[in-house]
DNA sequence: CTGAAAGCGCTAACAG
DNA sequence: CTGTTAGCGCTTTCAG
């Protein structure tokens, strides 16, 4: 069943180099738009190499040039597993479009957590121009330390700030979090529980802090805390845990939807009703929110966005130009009938 | 802000050879796994490259072998933007998570309706060995064209059998669907209506003829069939318009979940029950299925498995290996609480 | 502004 | 089994 490959020699820089009627540096130097070459010529020579369909052979040219052209998009293998996470894939997405529009071509490299040092070859052996990495929401810089031979460019905050030296593209997550809650005071609400996730995540940890900030600002107590781990399981039990303090709440924060889910159940079993009873806002705007009963106001996030960034942001490390070494991008609130 | 590389150069092959007091072809030779290097000298070279960290260069060895050991995963810019489709986004994890386990390299390359060329250029420019194209379910073979020069491996069945001669692997729709009518035969239902997608599209085809097998090979009615166009709200309507035609229906598939979705309002605001009344399979088994009441039972699809087979038949027919042109991937009945 | 010459790091016959 | 010898196709000084 195998099928024959016509291996019909694809015209090299020769051969335009010939039917043009130029030495080769001189194509060369078209190609690359070097911007000493007569227009004329140039013309001749981008005539042959419309006429031969040449195309350059990146092989060839990285070896010369010692540039690859190529940047590799890291994902720890624990992350791929949930690759359908919609958050992941439009920042995916996002990167292969702004790469799209740019002379670099993407890798996408799987690292294995049993063999991380695979991937780390990988990057050291002159096999790519710069690297992004993504760790699922985890801001996971264990490759940090490539940082300083090879640009690389980070998908989320370090967990700890020590990481002074690492270029990373984030979610504002305290601006965003800060913002829905203000929406819920905005709502009248003065009693307003948050429901976050792990504080080993950045995320977990951001996004208290902007509740708290909100609250702080406006005089109101912070104390209604209680953690889950981002599960809507571990939202309903969170939730339950708050409703019986006994003390009043009339608005939630849950710092995901999905654990916004799992606090709905809690309310709805309880006989309280939402929004009258409890207004709720989640963050990350998955389809639970929409889906949900009453639909759920909440925090939408950039993804595309930051896949996009991140691109641009390294394409620019690679160039050598200037580059803020982070990068926030704001969030925007989308305002459904759970508030 | 733009930072220092070290340019260490990384060590060579000739560094290694000289270190391990042989030949470039013998470094080469180990490198490379020949089976014709005595096991004495391979240690001694293994120990010279493990020493200096050495890792072979890239572009020198496509260039010299012409072979460039990655390949092209193309994406169609449309498909991309849904790329958040979970069932997409597992073909795609697939296709990674075996090839990370080759000698291969994943290249993502998103095509631009506006300007296919550019793709078409990238593929037959020497840059890849291979390339996986997939086309959001829709059997879009427009680069078939290339597999004559170029080894390529489609996504999903071709929707003309005119195209004799692509190579795809897809999973088994008449045979999925056919599971999912007979599973309603066997809860007793004989008035089984259908709720199935477009018909120039693969899904929407092959998932009608399952139903049709099914039924005919029972001797029962296959005349209850609305078409919709895989949303939620053309379910809804189809439902309507079957359950307007005053016929006893006690059984419906509706091809993909979305159209589930809306087949379930229709059929609740009709006063009717579900699975009571009216039992009903979906198709996909995605989110919907489970948080809809009563739970779907539904088709799942194996996607990842998808991604997986595709790696493994490109990489076989980059080989020269033989391989099946057709590769169909089995389903799997989810029996939730609707039927 | 353009050509000539010298490799980039590695593989691949071909000898030995 | 191992070394020698040529390049793979392109970029890049360095002259002219």
């Amino acid at each position: 069943m195998t099928s024959e490959h016509t291996d019909a020699h694809a015209p090299t820089l020769e051969a335009v180099a010939a039917l043009a009627g130029v030495s080769r540096a001189t194509v060369s130097r078209v190609v690359n738009g070097s911007p000493k070459v007569t227009a004329e010529v140039t013309e001749t020579v981008n005539k042959a190499i419309a006429d031969l369909n040449y195309v350059p052979n990146r092989a060839a040219r990285s070896l010369a040039s010692r540039k690859t052209q190529v940047v590799a998009l890291v994902v720890p293998e624990s992350t791929a597993k949930v690759f359908a996470d919609p958050f992941f894939a439009s920042i995916v997405q996002g990167v292969a479009l702004h790469l799209a529009d740019t002379e670099y071509t993407l890798n996408m490299v799987i690292s294995s957590e049993l063999n991380p040092d695979k991937t780390r070859r990988y990057l050291m052996g002159g096999n790519v121009d710069g690297a992004l990495v993504v760790s699922h929401h985890s801001g996971d810089h264990s490759y940090a330390q490539l940082g300083s031979s090879l640009p690389i460019v980070f998908g989320g905050r370090p967990l700890s700030d020590a990481e002074h030296n690492s270029f990373f593209v984030d979610v504002d997550n305290v601006s965003g979090s800060r913002g829905a809650t203000e929406h819920l005071i905005a709502r009248g609400r003065r009693n307003i529980a948050l429901i976050t996730g792990p504080q080993d995540m950045p995320a977990g940890v951001d996004r208290l802090v902007g509740w708290r900030q909100a609250l702080e600002a406006h005089g109101l107590d912070t104390s209604l805390i209680e953690y889950g781990d981002f599960s809507p399981l571990s939202g309903m039990k969170a939730m339950r845990r708050l409703l019986e303090r006994g003390v009043p709440i009339d608005g939630l924060f849950a710092t995901n939807d999905q654990m916004a889910a799992g606090a709905y159940s809690a309310i709805l079993e309880s006989g309280r009703s939402i929004p009258g009873d409890i207004a709720v806002v989640g963050y990350d705007d998955d389809y639970f929110g929409l889906t949900a009963t009453p639909p759920l106001t909440t925090v939408h996030q950039p993804s595309v966005g930051l896949g996009e960034t991140m691109a641009q942001v390294l394409v620019k490390r690679i160039a050598g130009e200037p580059v803020e070494r982070v990068t926030l991008l704001p969030t925007e609130l989308v305002v459904r009938q759970s508030t």
